[in-house]
DNA sequence: TTCATTTTGTGATTAAATTAACAGATTTTT
DNA sequence: AAAAATCTGTTAATTTAATCACAAAATGAA
């Protein structure tokens, strides 16, 4: 029986990691969950509680000294999916494509972009070291093996994102601000400036 | 005695505005809870219990007819951007600074950008109707009552920070990948690809 | 080595969020 | 106008998540 790492742990993952590599890269060996606490905000008690899912082995958090970062990281990495070296496809290179497409910097953290598409005709050729196709080839070019697509596009949505999932896209990363429906399954994560500003906003003001 | 709203909810909130800006627009004027469940995904008792808590008037939801879009959608708007004609800054006019300044279309929900600021002294001038200040000038130059700033910068990120802070910054949304502390009370939201595509891929490796 | 100190890991507890269940309001049908 | 069918709003039950509290492990000092 495999334990099940909970909703509310899982999001924190990516927390811990970031948190991580800027420590890893500020040289430190180890770090205790209380020091984690002070760069992450998060408990911590819920810090260690949400490390034990990862480990397997012993020696993972000694009394006294704290964790290996070096080992956290491998931990994290690990159960986040990263290793997977799993192809990524960008549609639409607007101005907020291109600006992912050039920021494709997470190969260490979970696959790559593999491949974009564009409705447009003068994008079509390569872009960062990416080969942009035409929307229309999605289907003659689409990667083997690719489950993950971002969404940076404008027009078409739902139509474009049917031709992802009988291509058998699993996940989706959501820019638009646009609403369409995934069949049951299919995951869609979406990353919302407007969201991200109201929800700032609410905030803010509830404090008061 | 006011009704506190849980961060749970309000975290829902801006889903729902979303949703029903769509429905609107395609001229949709009641709608049902499951309805909104079929769009969102989020489980309609859910969604009842949630929009109780804009109701202060009655014929909210009428049974067997359900809500008034233009209704709920008054009255997210005003739980969530809270009139807030707030000036909002960004930081950082790069490749991802400058698609959120393109994309500047938010006005109607919570505040807009009013001023730039990059350490690119190229950069100064005017970009998509606004204002670009190098960022020496960020003291001079800084919007009376501006509470909310937008991160898009690589470098200098705690620094950057801590003026923000000192300069009465309430809210940060944070495109950076890096890690960087805050005062108690400074509410962070961060906006991240790759943490997104890192959930999203734990979420389909986990399912199987 | 022994003892005090630190800090983890986890059962027990409390708090928060979701879901179920259903009474009562509203509409539609007959 | 009564009966049947819909849906909401809310209380209660359940599930999930966060926190507490402390025993046991490791460290470092005496
Ligand atoms: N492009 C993406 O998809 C993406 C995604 C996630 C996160 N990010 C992050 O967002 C940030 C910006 O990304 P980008 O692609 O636009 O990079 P970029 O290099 O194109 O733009 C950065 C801009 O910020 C300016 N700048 C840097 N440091 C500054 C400072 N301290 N004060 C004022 N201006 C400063 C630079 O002059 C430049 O114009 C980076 O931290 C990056 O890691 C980017
Ligand atoms: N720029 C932002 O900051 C920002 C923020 C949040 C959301 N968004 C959303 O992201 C999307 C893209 O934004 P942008 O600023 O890059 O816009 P953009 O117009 O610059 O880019 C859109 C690109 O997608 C292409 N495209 C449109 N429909 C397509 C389709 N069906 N198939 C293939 N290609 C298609 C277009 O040719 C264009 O190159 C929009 O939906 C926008 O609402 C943008």
């Amino acid at each position: 029986m495999e334990k099940v790492i909970s909703k509310a742990t899982m999001s924190r993952f990516p927390t811990y990691l970031k948190a991580l590599r800027q420590m890893a890269l500020e040289g430190k060996k180890n770090v205790l969950s209380s020091e984690l606490y002070e760069v992450t905000g998060i408990q911590d008690t819920t810090i260690r509680r949400d490390l034990t899912y990862l480990s397997k082995d012993e020696n993972f958090g000694k009394p006294g000294k704290g964790y290996s970062v070096k080992h956290l990281i491998d931990g994290l990495s690990e159960v986040l999916g990263v290793g997977l070296e799993s192809p990524i496809i960008l549609i639409g290179v607007g101005n907020l494509g291109s600006a992912i497409l050039k920021y494709n910097r997470w190969q260490y953290t979970v696959g790559k972009i593999v491949g974009c598409y564009d409705m447009d005709r003068n994008k079509e050729g390569e872009l960062f070291g990416v080969k942009v196709h035409h929307i229309d080839d999605l289907e003659n070019t689409f990667p083997p093996d690719c489950e993950i697509a971002i969404l940076a596009i404008s027009q078409n949505i739902q139509e474009t994102v049917d031709r992802l999932m009988d291509l058998g896209v699993k996940g989706i990363v959501d820019f638009t601000h646009s609403h369409f429906t995934v069949r049951e399954g299919i995951e869609v994560k979406p990353v919302d400036v407007v969201a991200a500003i109201q929800e700032l906003a609410l905030k803010i003001h509830s404090k008061r």
